[in-house]
DNA sequence: CCGATATATATCAGATCGATATAATATTCG
DNA sequence: CGAATATTATATCGATCTGATATATATCGG
């Protein structure tokens, strides 16, 4: 999904600023599953604007620090629906962590443990995150994501805490095979 | 991690050309965590081997579609050392399957599970794409991660099977209501 | 009243994405 | 054999995205 398709889906709920859409993607359950920018969203907006798409509104008199109110249009609100009724294009991960420990070998094993102690610290977060956003119980769609997300955390939570302390121990074993060699 | 990190990272298990390294990238492991179109690391070798963190061969004359070997350097080690010992920056994941299913309730529901299907149809492709990877057991930080990637892709398709047909009878409650309204 | 934080918009350089161009070799199949 | 197709290989380009920065007012606690 491009910005501009960001920008209707949260319009969707309501009128809002540019700097409130990107408050609200901040937040779960968008922040869970993209990321965007305002030097994304602003230009998104114009665009939008002069598409016809949302209906702008400058309260610069009223509100001191100006502010630009966006509200979905009909044309907006169909090429919302238009947009996720689209096949989904494939997910796109980028994560700096399993690129890091795929190439542990090459790092002190220490360094490795660290880092996975603070991937497991934010993954609690995360977590938690998750579980404090209770869906809407009237949206099925809601519910089943929420439970995707807490499926997903927690069971990758539960991976890293129960295979720690093995990993500590193979680390360690090939860092240190003089004890090894001795045994043979 | 930039294309340049990713292009040093797999130069680090043998020279290769840009081609290479794309079809390398392509594959698991690193598939599941990363994504590069050849837009970016073309420029990124030609960058790399001006800065002399690899040295480039051209193999014009041997081959026939010319082709650019490029090897790792001291300088280059030494610098993807450095950038796997930075603290990795949080994940970013983009999925349009999550963004698109939060708003499943503007959808016919119909088409909402249709998308689940394909989503596990996904996902028992890369389950058993990773299962078929087996890691080097000499490295324990691999064969750590290919667990935890077991456990991910494992754990979602779980979910996804298990509550597929709760979505399905929740939605068409919501959507046809009649029924409701006639047992009220 | 001052400083820190929150609200709010905007821009810009650099990186990335996806598509496309080009071209020789390798393979497949009737 | 020869034609069609796939694979290997590099390169570029516009559109978009990223992350940082600039600017200005409002608000709240000390």
């Amino acid at each position: 999904m491009d910005t501009k398709t960001l920008c209707l889906a949260v319009l969707s709920r309501g009128p809002a600023s540019g700097y409130e859409i990107k408050k609200t993607l901040e937040q779960p359950p968008y922040c869970l599953f993209q990321d965007t920018g305002f030097g994304s969203i602003y230009p998104a907006l114009q665009r939008l604007n002069e598409d016809g798409a949302v209906a702008t509104t400058d309260c610069t008199p009223t509100r001191r620090p100006a502010k630009r109110i966006h509200a979905l249009t009909d044309e907006g609100r169909s090429r919302l629906l238009e947009a996720l009724s689209q096949a989904p294009s494939p997910d796109r991960l980028r994560s700096d962590f399993l690129f890091t420990l795929l190439h542990g070998d090459l790092l002190p094993p220490d360094l490795v443990l660290e880092m996975i102690d603070a991937r497991i610290a934010e993954l609690e977060a995360k977590l938690s995150q998750v579980e404090a956003c209770e869906p809407r119980a009237d949206s099925p769609c809601a519910v089943f994501l929420h439970g995707l997300g807490r499926t997903h955390y927690g069971g990758c939570l539960d991976y890293l805490r129960r295979n720690r302390s093995k990993l500590a121990r193979d680390l360690n074993a090939a860092s240190a095979p003089s004890s090894k060699r001795a045994a043979e």
